[in-house]
DNA sequence: GCTTGATATGTAACCGGTTACACATTAAGA
DNA sequence: TCTTAATGTGTAACCGGTTACATATCAAGC
């Protein structure tokens, strides 16, 4: 690899001129541009991001800390971030914490001393490491951190009520609902939604985590104990993917017997038979939005803290009875 | 965050002694290796990995090139590859490239510039940019690049032969099969090995990528010319679940009337109505592999390049008919 | 007592960029 | 013509580590 001081020795100038050129800083006559420029390509010269981020203390990096890339939900939104990061000279650096508190501590200090130049947490952080003490630009997706961080996350309480009411709408009368887990407000935020809209028509629920395993183990807790009942909620995707299975094995007819419904609209719901109705939530939006205020948040642009709610829709597939409206 | 010198200064000595009791090379007295050390303890000190980095000209970071994330088989290797660097105080860098040759230069040229000490490839380049003029340290994973380039990969050849091999013990007679993007050739030899096993008992064949949409259409061309059949097997499990939304569309019954083996062993196979029966590669363990493999070339501890072939097994879900063996 | 090798430690160069500062030249304005 | 500001360029300090090298002390061996 080239290094600015060859280049500059190329082109019979000093570094600092290369370094003009290269930054567009400073005055540099068109003499001197040139011959820089050429030495670059002659060279195939690229500055070293190491050197220049020691200087900077900038890497152009950012940390990405979710729970699990392996649960479906995150991909999408990896994508979306690695993509406007990328489009902006930004590569991301991948952490898996599964929650627990200690590999977020050592991929905390990890992030810093490789000095990213910020963060974006989806991971919950009841028991509250240190994010504060960062001194680090950071936004909260699909999480509710606290107040002073910013924060991109869609509207579940109204995803909640939307579920319910369409439920009503296509005449169920007896409500189910799997909810997810506790400590994750958003996640809250739907059942509240569901439970608000449902009123008496709730006659049933179950909680579940967001692996299969368990989202099955819910949904056979829910029929052996509530059933019947003709319409459920499902707290996300992959819990209604279970409760879609449990039907099938119990023959209970989708949608005729039992409508269901999930919640995030992943492309694990078009692979279900038959293909889920479910809330979607804007979730390649939600990850592209995170981005762009983290690199504004970088670049200093604002500095004052916001939560921005996006709107969620319904997405009807197979599991909901169309009905004329 | 503080430096070295603080570090020093706090501790009476030089920086040099500093640095050699966080490196434990050389020799340092106990009373100053115990000054050193509580100084660190005092300042809550970690050293700046930008400027180690520099001089060292290596970043603990891994670049790990993906088609996308998105894609259902690649977020657990992912999570296998960071796992495993992570266990060695390595971080990785996420980069997803489309398969297009533009991003890929881009990210070649980025991840060489912040001195990534190693690349993890599973992304296909028939359309060969230089990655062999890159001069680092890398393992193809589920890809084939070429002689001289690590691989890790699972026998397709005989996960192709076992799935027919399989469907044909169970009493199907007619097979079909839907094969997978033709420029992978990891892919390619499920299909040569299905083809082999199932000899004259094929009776139909179409081809798809690797998205659900376009795998739905493959399907129905299958379905639609060369119906009946008793038994298919798909290039991956995306694929498969495609077909079984398809049979159950056509209210085809699924094992009775049709068996459906996938390939890759991913969680999705678990979600779908029947669970499928599939090929299980073992990704995380391949993962695991590709990346202590990457270790190692890293640390020089072996330069013959290898290629491992690792084998897959039959997961009988509910999309075959158990046999009495 | 003198030589020698092991132990211990500090100084400064180095990694490859960026930029403050000094200095030179040129053009514009009075 | 003289002043002044704009333009152009190089030198060297700096970012925060690592390490080669110089130097010093001390104990063992003769």
């Amino acid at each position: 690899m080239a290094t600015i001081k060859q280049v500059a020795k190329q082109a019979n100038v000093s570094v600092a001129t290369v370094s003009r050129v290269m930054n567009k800083s400073g005055y540099v006559s068109e003499d001197a541009r040139e011959a820089v420029e050429r030495a670059i390509a002659e060279l195939n010269y690229s500055p070293n991001r190491v050197a220049r981020s020691l200087y900077k203390k900038s890497s152009n990096l950012i940390g990405l800390i979710m729970p699990d890339i392996t649960n479906p939900f995150f991909p999408q939104l990896a994508r979306a971030i690695e993509d406007v990061a990328n489009q902006h000279g930004y590569q991301v650096v991948l952490c898996n914490t599964d929650e627990q508190l200690e590999k977020e501590q050592t991929y905390l200090v990890a992030l810093q001393t490789m000095h990213v130049d910020g963060l974006i947490i989806t991971t919950n952080h009841s028991h509250n490491p240190n994010y504060e003490t960062l001194n680090l630009p950071m936004v909260a997706l699909d999480r509710i951190v606290k107040a002073g961080i910013d924060a991109v996350i869609s509207d579940g309480y109204e995803g909640g009520k939307l579920a319910a009411e369409t439920l009503l709408a296509n005449g169920a009368t007896r409500l189910a609902h799997i909810a997810g887990p506790e400590h994750l407000k958003t996640v809250k935020r739907r059942t509240e939604g569901f439970m608000e809209a449902a009123g008496e028509h709730l006659v049933g629920m179950t909680q579940s985590t967001f692996t299969f395993k368990e989202a099955l183990t819910a949904s056979q807790e829910l029929f052996d104990h509530h059933w019947p009942f003709d319409g459920v909620f499902a707290a996300n995707d992959v819990i209604a993917a279970a409760v879609l299975q449990e039907a099938v094995r119990r023959n209970i007819r989708v949608p005729e017997e039992l409508q269901v419904i999930g919640y995030d609209g992943i492309e694990l719901g078009e692979m279900t038979s038959p293909p889920l109705t479910t809330i979607v939530q804007p979730i390649y939006e939600m990850g592209r939005l995170a981005t762009e205020r983290l690199l504004d948040l970088i670049e200093k642009k604002d500095t004052q803290a916001k939560e921005m709610l996006l709107p969620v829709s319904l997405l009807e597939r197979q599991t909901t009875k169309r009905k004329e409206r």
